[in-house]
DNA sequence: CTTGACGCTTACGTAAACGTAAAGCACAGT
DNA sequence: ACTGTGCTTTACGTTTACGTAAGCGTCAAG
């Protein structure tokens, strides 16, 4: 007894709701290509794949990159297969965008593992300082 | 014969070259308060600490964060020890930017899974092409 | 002594990523 | 028939992070 009705199709105000951005950002983003949702009338209806997106592309903000660059890593997602020139470009997109993300995962693991350490020299300062009361 | 000379002070175009910046960007970071420089008349003269608030100032920049974001990161690393109140609220803060990274280390995990996943499908794609060849 | 090279300030310009009205259509309820 | 709710477009406003002159001071080299 499966009655729990899953959506296939959303209104704009619930994708925004659901991944809370208003709006404005989500017909934004029709705007720069990221998202291509269908016509009934003037009205937007948005499909999986573009609720699949629209979370593709949160996320590369998470992460800090402009939405230029999140529209050709989300445009990688779901590219046909194509011919070898479109594959071998994709490819070379690929170990790109790679790169770059390793060394984000550097400078972000330095981060954490400096802030760890200032943390312990705050916590031994508290200590420290409690300690002389 | 240790003659390496390592300056303890630097000019704004040697700290631009170095990090590969413009002297406008340096100024910049000045006039927000992320940089203290001394000033020799009306020039400015580079120490240590400045020199590192700049790498710190470019790692947060690459992973994202707004400059006023990487300003209460950049002032935790040499907040004085100060009291147990401020103590608390650094401890505080350190806990809320913990946080943020790791949500962020999770999204680029995921990122970099899904890329590679990617990749191995456009390898396959590619051979599969070839072979019908 | 003038010409660079380097640095300074002041200030307007710009691209990105939306925010914020303003004005209007469509349909459901009272 | 009116009101509200939800959606639409058009378009100017805003913040962030600098870019880009313009115009001036200063010191060493030719």
């Amino acid at each position: 007894m499966h009655n729990i009705r899953v959506p296939d199709t959303w209104t704009i105000a619930e994708l925004a709701a659901e991944y809370d951005v208003t709006l404005r950002t989500i017909r934004f983003y029709e705007d720069r290509g990221l998202l291509t949702p269908e016509r009934r009338g003037t009205v937007r209806v948005y499909h999986p794949r573009d609720r699949v997106r629209l979370g593709l592309i949160l996320r590369g903000k998470r992460l800090g990159f402009s939405l230029d660059e999140i529209a050709t890593i989300v445009d990688m997602y779901d590219a046909e297969p194509g011919e070898e020139g479109q594959l071998e470009y994709l490819l070379a997109q690929i170990t790109t965008r790679r790169a770059d993300l390793e060394q984000r995962r550097q400078d972000l693991e330095q981060t954490l593992k400096e802030l760890t350490e200032l943390e312990a020299r705050c916590q031994a300062d508290l200590t420290a300082l409690r300690q002389r009361t």
